[in-house]
DNA sequence: CGGTAGGTTGAAAACTATCAATGAACGTGG
DNA sequence: CCACGTTCATTGATAGTTTTCAACCTACCG
């Protein structure tokens, strides 16, 4: 909160808020580990010393390294408003952290339940860039599509889009390509190859796919960023301010 | 917030703010531009009908895609903090908006500016996570890395951490080849063509950047989602609640 | 002194981009 | 209703980038 504070935009009851944080330090090691993904996710650090990384460990036996935090980031934002970890994190050098729980950053959201609405939905929009991140890294691009249009067809299925394993997507493959990072000839070859493994129909706007879950298996979908309820720790937490 | 009303968290008067809010639905065509990146960033948008997506355009010619927005999400919130728009946004088909001054999600933080800078703070995250995307779809692993040694070398630089355009950088090159998503063979012989045009000196942990301009040049180093002020419009505001 | 982790280099294979040509679908205006 | 241009998609051939496999080297640490 250093940039709050130069601006001199803290209020006395902020600064109140923040000192009154108990700050405990925990010292790490080299390589140990803050927490690993699908853990609970209750607390986030601040590091003061030391480099950390957070990752996703990926089935093909590689990872993928989603950011670097250094001294003054903080580590596990991100999961605000999820249940578990999204991504593992550990240190790499060894350093100092201070563990914030998420309780403490709900008092300091003051009384707004919205606020946290509004918060939860930034990361969970932040969890989506996340798992492209980790697509565009470390897949080919039949993982990649095939990864895409799984997320489109959960994403239009929750708001009741989609019908039959059918839906309606207004995506050029120019689109699509600038949205994989690959050439849009690629695109096409390697819809070719989906229809072909009979994994996705395609005529014009209209997709079919008719085995939902051999997609979903072929990506190892994590679908628990897709899903918009809060944990339930949450829940109860928001309710008892009622 | 339709999850938060479902879990029963909304009190009366967050329920109260909501229902205060106007809405200016907004009829917007096909390829209609919501902004272009850079223009000053004032307000986000709740997608109603209609497909919209978030992009940045690269020198190149090409633009890279970062996300595709469905009917019920929200655009555009990854600017707040930030002066001006990191990435532009436009429609695919038509469709009709809900757009919302950052203004109004200020007041939906109620009185505490902690909130605010939590948040802001979260977004800063984000746009880190999306340079990273842009740069791992369409850029060489020559541009990647030098982009990725210029963020390193600015963020350590805004904590003292840079001498003499030199910094200790404690990554093997394996952990960098997860982060980029290449090959760690393929990470060495890029920092050897670095070496040789003269742009990165490494020797194990230490490494020296004869010339940040010129690297900056190469990787056309968008600074602004570095830099922790925020806008002057915000500080106002949070200074008129104090 | 030897073991290990990290880094470099070479050659072959795999993947993806680019270029170019062709075809299908769609909207528009005559 | 048809002709036309445009956008979008497909296919083939070639070139470029990156991966993989392997060997080798160096610095560091017990």
């Amino acid at each position: 909160m250093r940039g709050l504070s130069i601006q001199g935009a803290l209020s006395p009851e902020d600064k109140a808020v923040l000192l009154g944080l108990e700050l405990n330090p925990r010292h790490m090691s080299a390589s140990e580990v803050l927490w690993q993904e699908s853990a609970v996710a209750d607390l986030f650090c601040v590091v003061k010393e030391g480099w950390a990384y957070s990752y996703r460990n990926l089935k093909n036996g590689s990872k993928q390294i989603l950011k670097f935090y250094l001294p003054g980031d903080i580590v596990g934002i991100r999961d605000f408003g999820f249940t578990r970890r999204l991504s593992s994190a550990s240190m790499i050098n060894k350093g100092v952290i201070y563990p914030f729980s998420y309780q403490q950053l709900f008092e300091l959201f003051g009384r707004s339940n919205l606020a946290v609405g509004i918060m939860a939905t930034a990361m969970r929009q932040q969890a989506l860039l996340s798992e492209r991140l980790i697509y565009l890294g470390k897949y080919s691009a039949h993982e990649q599509l095939a990864h895409f249009l799984y997320e489109i067809y959960l994403r239009l299925k929750r708001i009741g889009d989609v019908e039959d394993n059918s839906f309606l997507m207004p995506l050029t493959q120019e689109l699509i390509s600038d949205a994989l990072g690959m050439s849009p000839v690629h695109v096409s070859r390697t819809f070719s190859m989906l229809r072909e493994e009979g994994l996705v129909i395609r005529d014009r706007q209209h997709v079919k796919l008719p085995d939902p879950e051999a997609l979903a298996r072929l990506v190892e979908f994590n679908d628990s960023y897709i899903d918009e309820l809060l944990p339930p720790t949450f829940s109860e937490l928001l309710r008892a301010r009622l």
